[in-house]
DNA sequence: CGAGTTTGACCTGCGC
DNA sequence: GCGCAGGTCAAACTCG
């Protein structure tokens, strides 16, 4: 029972789901969230109907389903059935509730023996009949029919268990789809504004054949966290398609078709990796992200800039740093990484490794990977830029998660004029129920988002077995392939629809399955998906914001790959950066 | 020999 | 303008 929850190990599901969470879980915030919370996984997965029917149900077995402390969990769901009902049903559950408190007497709630011996007094219709006389006899038939419904109780409780987790990882299954669908959203939102007022310069760029040959290479780099209004200008084509097809794509899904495509809209690459004689150079020059990463180096290639680039510029330094403790040198987020950099950094003693994402040539997404000066067991990885290209699925969780974050807060700071809102409301915007897990750094140099997942109660614990845990670089065989981090992160997409449709949200129907499908570009992604990608940015973003259980899905996204990152499993990249992050030395100042 | 890492040098932004 | 720190480059090096 304690990992019946895949995702979230132990016995307390509710500490899990909330790290910060004080003892008290009466609070009216707290409960309120709970219940939003447990709302829409329980309605998603077709099985909300029967915790509903389940709570209501005047099957004593139920009852004391509901009744039994054993896990949180089902004392949560207690109260989200009990909240969920809040209507003129309300009151025969609350009676319902009460009367098995009192017939498990006080103190039952927190006692797991308790709650047992509430779930033999919740049988009490049985018992009323059978313990009418009092013999040893009957005494013990009775106990070992109370011995047998427990077990039958168990068991019930370990397939619901099994449902809750199975409907969790279905869920997941359409996260990392839902986060991609929120970035593309917001993108397109403000490429609308933008579009409006930019429309004529677009025009003007389109008629610039020459001035196009020197922003076409940008187009990787050009793809930060969030887009900006440069999607129109630098991608023409794109846009009429966009136009074609109703709904535009984001750059993900142009960049990786222009990519899958062989780079058909950046033949520039192709010239110049001709035009040079050596390999090794080669490599390095025809890797976007050389030019395009730096804005120094974009402003020296493309001298025509416009206002947007250093628009551009802070969105694509947005950055998502995730603090977890973890003694692997690196986490395993599924992308394959080189090292190109290490630098001491200023009060640490620490040395700061830089990486980039070799899966594609011109993947502008990069990481930094620091211990923490203060605790070293605590990794710091920090996230810069979107993925260009398929993912692998073990590699979905971590990009989603991040982009969505960094989407998050690129949404919040864009088209503010100083560039940043307000850190906290923000913070609180990504994981409204966790300040301490979520921090936006107003004083960086970038706009970061900080997910701390340190303050666990025991992030160990999140460690699930390391056949679930575990997120293989895409160059390992692939039936090493955690089907958890795949599902993990569509958990919560799924789980975002189902807030969204609850808030009734007016959804619209700007994107359909089939385009979703092109944005995540990876096959795996395309599972069953439900009417659910018409969301609309306000949907998933109200969804965002007001579901708890987003927290603790980021979280647990995050601490499943971190999880990953054990020792044993970490893969031939992260040994080879294990000298790196842990025994470097002969650091540069 | 190719791919990846190391590491000194270089570039850039920012604060003073 | 200068110095500092962060970030990146790229030649040298290592490894399989």
């Amino acid at each position: 029972m304690d990992k019946g929850w895949g995702l979230t190990l132990d016995s307390d599901p509710a500490s899990n789901f909330f790290p910060n969470k004080t003892n008290s879980t009466t609070g009216p915030f707290f409960r309120l969230k709970q219940r939003e919370m447990f709302q829409f996984p329980v309605s998603l997965a077709g099985s909300r109907e029967d915790r509903r029917g389940t709570s209501s149900s005047s099957s004593p077995s139920n009852e004391n389903r509901l009744a039994v402390d054993e896990v949180d969990f089902f004392s949560d769901k207690k109260h989200m059935v009990v909240d969920d009902r809040e209507d003129n049903k309300t009151s025969i559950v609350n009676v319902k509730k009460e009367t098995s408190r009192v017939e498990a007497g006080p103190g039952s709630d927190l006692d797991v023996n308790t709650g047992l011996h509430l779930l033999t007094a919740n049988t009490g219709s049985d018992q009323s009949t059978v313990d009418d006389g009092v013999s040893s006899n009957m005494e013990d038939k009775r106990v070992k029919n109370e011995l047998a419904q427990l077990q039958v109780e168990l068991k019930r409780m370990n397939d619901e268990n099994q449902k809750l987790r199975d409907m969790l990882s279905h869920v997941s299954n359409n996260y990392s789809a839902l986060q991609m669908q929120l970035v593309t959203l917001m993108e397109q939102q403000r490429n609308r504004l933008a579009e409006s007022t930019q429309e004529h310069e677009i025009q003007e760029e389109k008629s610039e054949v020459k001035k196009h040959e020197e922003i076409v290479p940008r187009q990787f780099m050009d793809l930060g966290p969030s887009g900006t209004v440069e999607t129109d200008e630098m991608f023409p084509s794109s846009s009429e398609e966009r136009t074609r097809s109703g709904s535009p794509p984001n750059k993900l899904e142009i960049a990786s078709k222009d990519y899958i495509k062989g780079k058909n809209e950046i033949p520039r690459f192709d010239q110049e990796t001709s035009s040079l004689p050596d390999g090794k150079r080669i490599d390095r020059e025809e890797s976007p992200e050389s030019e395009g990463w730096g804005p120094n180096k974009v402003q020296k290639l493309n001298p025509v800039k416009s206002i947007d680039q250093s628009t551009e510029a802070t969105m694509r330094k947005a950055r998502v740093s995730v603090r977890a403790r973890s003694e692997a040198p690196m986490i395993t987020d599924g992308c394959q990484w080189r090292k190109y950099g290490q630098k001491m950094a200023k009060g640490n003693p620490c040395p700061r490794a830089y990486y980039r994402c070799t899966m594609a040539v011109g993947c502008p997404v990069r990481k930094q990977v620091q211990r923490c000066a203060e605790d070293r067991t605590i990794l710091i990885t920090t996230y810069e830029g979107n993925h260009n290209h398929p993912l692998p699925p073990a590699a979905i969780a971590m990009a989603s998660t991040t982009a969505a974050a960094a989407s998050m807060l690129l949404s919040g700071s864009m088209p503010s004029a100083d560039g940043i809102m307000n850190p906290n409301l923000l913070a609180r915007a990504i994981l409204p129920c966790s300040s301490n897990m979520a921090t936006i750094s107003a004083s960086a140099p970038f706009p970061t988002v900080t997910l701390d997942l340190t303050h666990s109660p025991n992030p160990l614990q999140f460690q699930r077995p390391a056949t679930q845990f575990q997120v293989p670089f895409p160059g390992q065989a692939q039936n090493l392939a955690s089907v958890s981090a795949l599902q993990l992160p569509q958990v919560f997409g799924e789980a975002l629809y189902n807030q969204s449709k609850f808030s009734g949200l007016q959804l619209s129907h700007d994107i359909g399955p089939s385009q979703l499908s092109h944005q995540i570009s990876h096959p795996q992604l395309q599972q069953p998906q439900q009417p659910t990608l018409a969301d609309t940015v306000s949907a998933a973003t109200a969804a965002i914001t007001n579901d708890p259980s987003f927290t603790a899905a980021l979280a647990a996204a995050i601490t499943s790959i971190i999880g990953g990152a054990h020792p044993n499993s970490i893969s031939n990249t992260s040994n080879n950066n294990n000298s790196n992050a842990n025994n470097t030395t002969n650091n540069r100042q």
